[in-house]
This record gives structure tokens, sequence and C-alpha cells, in this order.
DNA sequence: GTGAAAGCGCTAACAT
DNA sequence: ATGTTAGCGCTTTCAC
């Protein structure tokens, strides 16, 4: 019998102490493969990542990190799966039992994931929200919310017209959720303050923004606050306002959709809505846990935007 | 028997065929555990990443990549392991038959792991180089070779006078490989040259990097050439050399040590030796994989560095 | 409270 | 070329 037996039996003490001393001395460690085949349950969990165009780097890699530490707080470890894999891979590891369930990342508006995910036996938790996220599990941050939220803040300061540099276009192009989102809430904010203000996806070059923010002040001279949700241009659109002659914040506001620490390192400090990535991955976690447990958990967690002023935003001139 | 047996006896055009069809028809997958159990092998690959300051996230982040591309090719999957698990992490998935082989980055030169590792009955591949590689099979850039490929490049150019931005302080005093070796490269080029110039750790702010380098310039009027092996500073200190005065590549040619896309998207687009981690990766799991068929490989591969001319270095001004 | 044994679903060795 | 069987090292059930 496997004497640990994770307290599923009545031991008694001297028996514990016996066979604890006996593992320590003999570096004995139960086999893995073994133990899933016995089980059936591997305590794995896959974790699906996008490596592609227009999905910042950084923000991936914090989701990652903090699922697998996550994981490890559960006696869990992860299984790295890339996009690219598709249905295919999840399907692959979740019918071997190599996984006992799955999270994915980057869910666009029609996932083509979402059926088999569906389909499978084994629970899995979404990092993002499609069109149609019945009998799914989803989690993320608000980006609606947090779209309506960084228009209020300007709207607040008195700024009359605003523009969204958004993701690049073929994000857009995907439906990815949460640039359509953010998308959403800023055109809802736009309506409901009585704003004018556009949305404008931008490649993620120093080039393209620089265009872009040229053309902006260009066509609309009335403009004073821009909300930037594309993180690798952001320092790249502060440093065009200046070229082209407007002071941040004194002539136009600046605020952000990005990681904290980016924000505070930036020239000046921006305004930002951070992306709560830590606590995304972990609470994916947590929901994932829930369900192998057998718990019923919610179906969706929107985790509500924080907006922190920084030094980029301010009163609109007048 | 286990049918389709992966080839390892002679079978019949025939029943081959009969057995793929059910396979088919029943969806059947094998049990990975069931698997690992029978054949001692989990083809699974462990792949531990630093989650620490001072290292490039997106270089990580493709390292990673690429390993769970080639792994995939070998019909292996990816553990991904955090730093912060250690040698106990390690142990843990090779001791329980989780994993085959290992993957380790971020290699220190006196790194805690090695003991382990050689100790281990699992191969183990090492993507970079500790002071004593004996018994462990190492690959990465050729890091000392790509600090004096930038100062011959410089040389080349007639610059006397040159400095190295580097990594953040508690990179060198970790004593990362990869740090250490550029400056070492750096050095010894230097010296060869008859050149002077000094190595100067960088935090890896904007801040501190346009401190550095208006420290350097009012220390040093004959500095020309400057080398930067600090990626998420490089933008800044072009950008500081600007705001001071020095026309790029003018009056101070850069060199960069970095990821090829960054180099190229910078203004100017900059002269580089990129980290070819695509490569890397790819090669890492090619060696693993030659060790668990048991050949021999060869226990340091070195890749050469290749410096590509852009338009952040000139001749130096006379 | 503890011992004994029946699988879990494969692979590999031994059959023919 | 193919059928048969003994484990692989656990978990869990059943017996005491």
């Amino acid at each position: 019998m496997s004497y640990v037996l994770s307290g599923k039996r009545t031991i008694s003490e001297e028996t514990r102490r016996r066979v604890r001393a006996s593992i320590r001395e003999l570096g004995y460690r139960p086999h893995a493969g073994a133990r899933a085949l016995a089980s059936s349950r591997s305590n794995v969990l896959a974790l699906m990542i996008p490596l592609r165009s227009g999905i910042a780097v950084p923000v991936v890699m914090q989701f990652a990190m903090s699922v697998v530490t996550a994981a490890r707080r559960h006696d869990h470890d992860v299984l790295l799966l890339t996009q690219e894999e598709g249905e295919d891979g999840l399907r692959r590891v979740a019918d071997s039992a190599l996984v006992d369930a799955l999270i994915v990342m980057d869910v666009q508006m029609e996932d083509p994931r979402l059926p088999l995910l569906r389909s499978l036996d084994r629970p899995s938790v979404l990092i993002g929200f499609p069109a149609d996220a019945e009998d799914l599990t989803c989690i993320d941050l608000d980006f609606h919310a947090a779209g309506a939220v960084c228009v209020e803040h300007l709207a607040g300061l008195g700024h009359r017209e605003v523009a969204l540099i958004g993701s690049p276009p073929e994000v857009y192009a995907r439906r990815t959720g949460f640039a359509q989102r953010v998308a959403d809430g800023f055109g809802a904010a736009v309506r409901e303050h009585g704003l004018t203000g556009g949305v404008h996806p931008c490649e993620a070059t120093p080039e393209a923004a620089r265009a872009l923010v040229a053309r902006l002040l260009a066509e609309r001279p009335g403009l004073t606050g821009i909300l930037v949700h594309n993180e690798p241009v952001v320092d790249t659109v502060v440093r065009a306002l200046r070229a082209n002659g407007r002071a941040v914040p004194h002539d136009v506001s600046v605020v952000a959709i990005c990681p904290d620490e980016m924000a505070e390192h930036a020239e000046p400090p921006l305004s930002c809505v951070a992306i709560p990535a830590q606590e995304v991955g972990g609470r994916a976690v947590e929901l994932l846990m829930g369900k192998l447990g057998g718990e019923s958990v919610p179906a969706a967690t929107l985790l509500p935007p924080t907006l922190t002023p920084r030094a980029s935003s301010a009163p609109a001139p007048r």
C-alpha cells in the first residue's frame, strides 16, 4: 500500500514516523507515471500561450510565471504548449491523460478551440473572453471597463476630443477579445460623455506610431487626450507628441493600458490601467483547482480595472 | 502488444492498415502515464527559466518557445519550471520520472544546480556556460567573441576610446556567465587593439541609462564608441547621446548585443550582434535528444557571433 | 489500525 | 509476421 497515503487512511503515529524515516533514507520518490496510471491524475496542467505578433511578450511571460507559481502551490506542474499546436495539441495532452486540466490564453471572439474545450472531459479555464462563453470558465481584466475608465478619467479632466491608439490591425482582424473590448468600452464611454474620438489600430513599430501620431495631430487639431493600448509603442507615442510640439501633459494627456512598471519608468510616468497578470494567472489556477475538486466555480470572472493617475494626464488646456 | 509499435517490429501492411483504422474509429490515445510506467520514458523535457531582474524577458520567451517547438518535432513535451524552484525542483521532476531530461537557462559561473545536474541519472543541457563545465553539456552564443567582435568593429572604424554599457550590477554580482563573458571579451579586445575603454554596469531603467551616458560623456570627452549589452536601455542610450549633443553615428558610434528585430526597429537601426535564441533553443533540444539516444554529443557548443552593421556605427570623427 | 492483492494501460520479452 | 504474458510502481478495495 502506498504508505504515506496522503492521509487517506488512519495511520498510527508510530508507523507514520517509521515510514517517513525510510522515505528520507532511501531517497524515495513516487513514480509520476505509475501514480498517474493508478489514480488517473497526473497533477499536471497544460498552459497554451501565444507566440504571435501583436501580443505583448512581457505580459505573456508574467502570466506564464504566475500560473506556474500558483500551480506549484497546489502541487501541480505546468506543461507548456504553443498556440501553434492548436486544437490538436490540446486534444493530444488531454486525451493521453498527460494533463488533468487546461488553461488557454489569447482567446479570440470566435476561437476555434472553444468547441474542443467544451467537448473535452477535462476542466479548462480561459484567460480572456470569447464572444460566446457558454459552458466555459473565463477570467480576465475587464477590458471593456478599462477602456471606459480611461475615457472617464480624461473626460473628468475636461478633455473633449480623444483618441484610442490601439493594438495592431491584425489583432482586431483576428477579433482578439481584449483588444475588441477596450475599443468597445472606449467607444461607449466616448458616446456617454458626449466626447468625440475614434479608434486607431497601430502596428507595434516606432515608425507606425510616429506616423499615426503625426496624422492624428494634423487631422484633429482639437485632440487633447490619448489612450494607448499597445505596449511596445507607448514610449514612442509620447515622444512623437513632443516631436510635434505637444507637451505631455500640458497640451495632450496620455493614458495607457499596460503593465505598471512600464508606466512607472516612462518619461513622464504614465497614468495607466495596469494589467494584473499576476492575479489573473493565480486566479485561473484557483478556478481550475476548484473544478478539479468538483466544486462549481463562477463561469465569468472580470477583474475591475484600476486607473493609477500619474504625471502624463492633466486638465485639458483651454 | 502495443500495435502501432512505433515500428519496433515488422508488421504486415494489412495488419497495420486495420489497426490504424481502429485507432481512428475508436479515437484511441495511448495513456501517457501507462506508457511512461512501462517504458520508463515520459517523453517530457523540463525547462527551467529565469524570472528575475536583469534578464531580458523577450529573449527568454524566444528561448522557451524555440525549445517547445523543437521538442515537439521530437515528439516530446515541455514542462516549465521557474528558477525559483531551484535544485529541489529539478530533483523532483527528475527523480519522479516526470521528465526524461532537463534544460536549464541563466547559468551562473558558480551555479548551485551544477552538482545536482551532474549527479542526476538523467541527461541535461545548459544554455550558458558555468566556470567549470566538466561533465556537463553546454550551449550558448559565444559571448566572449561577441564582446570582442564589437570592439573590433569599432576599432576597424578608427575608434580609439570605447565603453561597454553592460547588464545591471546584480547580474555581474551573481556572476552570470554571459554578462561576465561579454565584459571579458570586450576587455581582451580593447587591450589587444590598444584602445582605452571600461565596463559600466547599468540598471535596466531609463533614468540609470541617462545618468550613465551623461557621466561617461563628461568624464571621457574622447569617447566615440559604445557597446550596449542591456536590451531594455539600448534606445535610451541612443537618445541620451543625442540629448547630450552627440549625433549617432556622426559623433558617437553605437553597437549592441540584442535581438535582431530590436536593432532593426531602433532609430537609427543599430549595428548589432544578434542573440540567436531560436537556434540555441533548437540545438539544445537536439543535444538532449542525442544524449537520450545514447549518442555522445559535444560537451561545449559555442555559436559564433555575427555582427550586422547598420546605421548606428560609422568611422570615428577626426 | 494494517496487510494483501487486484488492477490502472501500456511495453518488451518470450512465445510460435 | 503475430499472439501471449509478465511486469512497470503506484492507488484503492477488500479482508482482517
